[in-house]
DNA sequence: TCATTTTCTGATTTGAAAGTCAGGAATACT
DNA sequence: AGTATTCCTGACTTTCAAATCAGAAAATGA
């Protein structure tokens, strides 16, 4: 009773929300909007369906409360990017895509949903754009044309590099059951991983750059 | 009656279910199976949604009828790779590549297709390695190895750079509807695609390759 | 303790999409 | 023409998932 008690047992509610989003994030990134269940989340969040709409009012809100979670992840990006600034932007470039990497394999929810929703658009996908993934796209592109104008980067449509470049980074990633179909392989071994870090941002990111006329 | 005569009337199931699985194509790539809706597929097609039932045993089979019109396509691609047998490996992987690109110009229903099923898994994307997609990506592997072995390209896993190549590829494409969204671009004007073509062929594939040391 | 609020659930309703079926219309066959 | 076959449809049943609701259980505060 004296000192060292959890402090405060706190609402129960919040903790549930928490438990109820995560369980969302994961299978909505792993099925799609339609194919993930309310009855599927529940079961995964260890709560009744009824208590899904409790804490959200439908399957629309809960999936964008899931997402939410990923903008901590988002900002933490852009405050290590904001700390580079001074640096050339074909080095700020890079750093970019190392970050996209390291995102992709640590929070793969986020590459997967962003796949979907951006071949499906919808209003889904304008909700990720405004509140997720908009600013930073237009950012990096920003940041590639601020490498072209310098002579760093090959002139080519710097929308076109930075959406290519996502795609390709996390394309082994997304697709891991087809890798796993097609060829036998987990991608996600850490040696795997290591290989396919060095083929994004040295080969294919080398490809990009402007050769040295030195 | 003479001669001129659109010859044999022919039966009219064949050319209904053909229409049929267009729509399904149309509907399955840009939707997804479960958000495609077999109304909706009957309205497109201009058939009742019983007629749907008639030709086809249920959704699956639909979806697989559908895809089964892909496979000229594939087939295609390998006989004009299949003629180019004696090139250097490297040749034929860029040869690979652009064909790759045409095709998901062309018809961007596959590139969809596969990224979903590629991503969600399931007994769809095991049907698709089985019947579509498996024996060339095997193919396109072993072309890369052969590169890899003769010393023109870098040495990294063979499958990873085959997957990865893809998703560059078809990643402008099939996000099309992101990049209208966040950057208001249409990227299938001909010029982004002949702007992306150079990207991918010349840029990215280029980093791929062993600098020449003559 | 007792009242009040928060949190949660089982049971039920609603809605939407897949799939079935009996029969009508069109076509082909003799 | 008459018959058989193919093709198609409207109306219906079934299934499944989202959403609602009345009230129980738990936590909180006096």
């Amino acid at each position: 009773m004296s000192v060292a008690v959890a402090q405060a047992p706190a609402r129960k509610g919040p903790q549930t929300a928490a438990r109820i989003r995560e369980a969302a994030l994961e299978l909505f990134s792993r099925l799609g909007f339609e194919r993930a269940t309310m009855a599927e989340i529940a079961a995964e969040a260890g709560v009744s369906q009824a208590t899904l709409h409790y804490h959200f009012a439908d399957k629309g809100q809960l999936w964008r409360a899931a997402m939410l979670q990923l903008r901590a992840v988002i900002s933490e990006e852009e405050r290590l990017l904001e700390a580079a600034a001074d640096a050339p932007p074909e080095v700020q470039l890079r750093m970019a895509m190392r970050l996209f990497l390291r995102i992709s394999w640590n929070h793969p929810a986020l590459g997967r949903i962003v796949a979907l929703e951006g071949m499906a658009g919808g209003e889904r996908l304008d909700w990720l754009d405004a509140h997720l993934i908009g600013p930073r796209n237009r950012r990096l592109a920003e940041l590639a044309q601020a490498a072209i104008d310098s002579g760093a980067l090959k002139p080519f449509p710097a929308a076109t590099m930075i959406i290519t470049l996502q795609a390709a980074g996390a394309g082994v990633i997304n697709l891991a059951p087809m890798m796993r179909r097609s060829f036998g392989l987990d991608p996600s071994e850490p040696a795997a991983r290591e290989a396919h870090e060095r083929l994004i941002l040295d080969a294919l990111l080398g490809g990009l750059l402007q050769p040295r006329t030195t």
